[in-house]
DNA sequence: TGCAGGTGTTTTTAGACAGCATGTC
DNA sequence: CTAAAAACACCTGCA
């Protein structure tokens, strides 16, 4: 740590003054990062621990490129994650102005161009440049925010196209790269033309220690005894006795469920009076979170009573957010999660405990990579109120003793990989690349690739862009005109849509298909888009897919089974069903009981859906057919309704809950609707809501009669 | 026959970004 | 190149 005070030469004056406010020190990879440049807009990565302070390298960098009168563009992961930083951002700097741009959540302001930092998820900003490139303007700086997710198989790929791409677009801008500790940071930097900050400092000294037969080892070996034989309860009744909080990380869903029951029962009966007091809002309100509770959310609410929670993707967003506050505060004592937590949002612990270093993979139980386990083990220790963090691995047998010494003590993390060399991801940028307008040859594409992170590594893909090229074209999406190559009307709405062209070509297949037909089966128009390269991850059990697989004999499906394989064309069935259920009206406790979707499950499924839906049928519209129960369906599966509803909900604050409460007392239209009083309305909506859905439907006629 | 308890076999397994245009319960 | 735990099905022994 360096005194702020020393640095007041390298630091803009104006920046100075506002980091005087909230710092009096300099962390190191700051220091680091200031000396390399980072005012004289050198690229920066820097590769270093959780809550070492990159994000204050990246605000640096956003206020220096204000300061020159240049726009900042903050790139991160996870849309939590950017929301947390934007709102960190403007509360701190509230004379910037910052946008929040990312899919699920929109300011009603659509002019990017009027805003000095725009905070958006990799895939938005990609989004952002195919749809409104000229809004953008003059860009002083990038920052990539988890850098390192370069390496993922599914969207490492988008990011390196979009890293690659900024280049080009922006070439004077200057690339901030967050990367957390990774084996090749060197090559990460020289592929960038970047300076290298890499730092092993912690704010918080962390303290690694392996668990074994009753014994916690770190050098010398202390005896943990507290009549458990199961290592986590031992460990944690220990932890709780000392009175300290941790976050326990396990293998699988079900275990994460099942280790938060085991904690509960540990310690409920030991809460002091007070905690279980406000613990039993807590749970009250993790249990309102949705109409109908499922049974998930009643476990939940059930062990929250009792200070223990459990967090992985299965939960509503509201309550992974009420649990990660109440941890935060104090009140929950133990979070049991999957993964999702070590990447998500900023929650430290005391202590973190990693149950199991082993997760099912391709190869059965595979280790988890260092990279994973560093993360975990980064979340431990709070700064400001822990002096040392803690972290935990228990090893299951002698084996794993050395394997955490060699793979996970040693301080080596692996290097990341491009994962940009396969047929998806370059079908899907070669078409964004002709629709850019920067080329107009194929052999142009491969120049864009020279750029990449892959060809760094030395990968070549020249067959794939072929192989992308002919696709293109036998799908027309593009056409070869004299010497150039051109994207035609559809290409560019595919491009535009944000899917893979090969979701473009099935749906282009299937309305080909069902124009021929005289009505659409709800069934099959919904299974059309389960069957798409978007639904990567949809799964059935043996039983279910031998149920559908039946089913599909008697259905007459129009989704071109040739281009879908056959287990996912089989599983899509299943999901049809799902989303005909939820139209019908079902509540997220059914899609629980009925098909063993979690709710958070059933929402990320949903939202999917709302998005290829449209997209079909904007396709659908090009291909000049217009059905009406096709357009109906976007309403309809965004609200989770009926279509008798379908007039109801176009009024705001009425959704499908309120719609249907109106419907069953007749009041049916928005004829009958704009005819019921205001008292009618208010018993049946509250008072409030009728006030604003009456005073919605009246205003055309005051303005009238005034 | 009914049932507890044991034994072998089968099944399952993390996460979460994107369109568009404004407000759900 | 590599798994583990729960759920389920079946079996046995006993009252």
């Amino acid at each position: 740590m360096e005194k702020l005070s020393e640095f007041k030469s390298p630091i803009p004056e104006k920046i100075y003054e506002r980091l005087e406010k909230k710092i009096e020190y300099l962390m190191p990879p700051q220091v680091d990062a200031v000396r390399k440049g980072l005012f004289t807009s050198k690229n920066i990565i820097v590769s270093a621990p959780t809550a070492s302070g990159k994000t204050l390298i990246a605000e640096m960098a956003i206020l220096n490129s204000f300061l020159s009168g240049k726009k900042s563009i903050y790139l991160a992961p996870l849309r939590a994650l950017i929301s947390e930083k934007y709102e960190e951002f403007t509360k701190e700097n509230p004379d910037i102005k910052a946008i929040l741009s990312i899919g699920d959540y929109n300011e009603k302001d659509y002019n990017i161009e009027k805003y000095d930092v725009i905070f958006a998820s990799t895939e938005k900003f990609d989004s952002i440049i195919r749809n409104s490139l000229h809004k953008i303007g003059n860009i002083g700086c990038i920052i990539y925010d988890e850098i390192h997710l370069l390496s993922d198989i599914g969207r490492g790929p988008t990011l390196e196209f979009l890293i690659t791409l900024n280049k080009l677009l922006f070439p004077n801008a200057q690339i901030i790269g967050l990367s957390a500790t990774i084996g090749n940071a060197d090559e990460l930097a020289n592929w960038l033309k970047a300076e290298l900050v890499k730092s092993d400092f912690r704010p918080v000294k962390l303290s690694k220690k392996k668990y074994f037969e009753g014994e916690l080892i770190n050098g010398n070996v202390e005896k943990l005894n507290n009549g458990y034989e199961d290592p986590l309860s031992n460990i944690a009744a220990w932890l709780f006795k000392n009175n300290k909080q941790a976050l326990v990380f396990s293998q699988n869903k079900r275990n994460v469920v099942a280790n938060a029951k085991t904690l509960s029962s540990l310690i409920g009966g030991k809460l002091p009076e007070e905690d279980k007091k406000k613990l039993l809002s807590v749970s009250k309100e993790i249990l309102g979170v949705l109409d109908r509770p499922t049974t998930q959310c009643e476990i939940l609410s059930e062990l929250v009573k009792n200070g223990v929670a459990f967090h992985h993707a299965g939960l509503v967003n509201r309550q992974r957010k009420i649990i990660e506050d109440n941890f935060k505060k104090g009140l929950i004592k133990f979070i049991v999660a999957t993964p999702t937590l070590a990447m998500g949002v900023n929650l430290p612990a005391n202590t973190v405990i990693i149950n199991s270093i082993r997760r099912y993979g391709d190869y059965g139980m595979e280790l988890l990579p260092a990279i994973e386990i560093e993360q975990m083990m980064g979340r431990a220790g709070r700064p400001r109120y822990d002096k040392e963090g803690n972290a935990i691995i228990v090893a299951r047998n002698e084996g794993e003793l050395d394997i955490i010494d060699e793979k996970y003590f040693s301080g080596e993390v692996e290097p990341i990989t491009s994962k940009f060399n396969n047929e998806i991801a370059i079908r899907k940028y070669t078409l964004n690349l002709f629709c850019l307008g920067i080329y107009d040859k194929e052999d142009k594409i491969s120049d864009f690739f020279d750029e990449t992170f892959m060809h760094f590594s030395d990968i070549e893909v020249y067959d794939k862009i072929e192989d992308a090229v002919s696709f293109l074209e036998e799908n027309d999406f593009i056409v070869g005109k004299k010497d150039k190559i051109e994207v035609t009307r559809m290409g560019k709405l595919i491009n535009s849509l944000y899917i893979d062209p090969l979701t473009g070509s099935l749906f282009i297949k299937f309305i080909e298909r069902i124009k021929k037909k005289e009505s659409v089966d709800e069934i099959d128009l919904l299974h059309v888009l389960f069957c798409s390269e978007e639904f990567r991850n949809i799964r059935t059990n043996q039983k279910e897919f031998q149920k559908y697989e039946e089913e599909s004999y008697e259905l007459d499906l129009s989704a071109d089974e040739n281009i879908v394989d056959y287990d996912r064309f089989i599983s899509a069935i299943k999901m049809a069903h799902v989303m005909q259920d939820w139209i019908s009206e079902k509540t997220e406790k059914y899609m629980e009981e009925e098909y063993g979707l979690l709710p958070g499950e059933f929402y990320n499924i949903l939202e999917n859906t709302k998005w290829l839906v449209y997209s079909l049928n904007e396709i659908s519209k090009v291909m000049q057919l217009r059905r009406k129960d096709m357009n109906e369906m976007g309403i309809r599966i965004k609200n989770g309704i009926k279509a008798e509803l379908i007039p109801l909900v176009s009024v705001p604050e009425i959704g499908r809950v309120r719609a249907r409460k109106l419907y069953s007392t007749g009041i049916t239209s928005l004829k009958s609707l704009k005819e019921a009083s205001l008292e009618r309305l208010s018993s049946l909506l509250g008072r409030g809501v009728a006030q604003k859905v009456y005073s919605y439907l009246h205003k055309n006629e005051n303005t009238l009669l005034g």
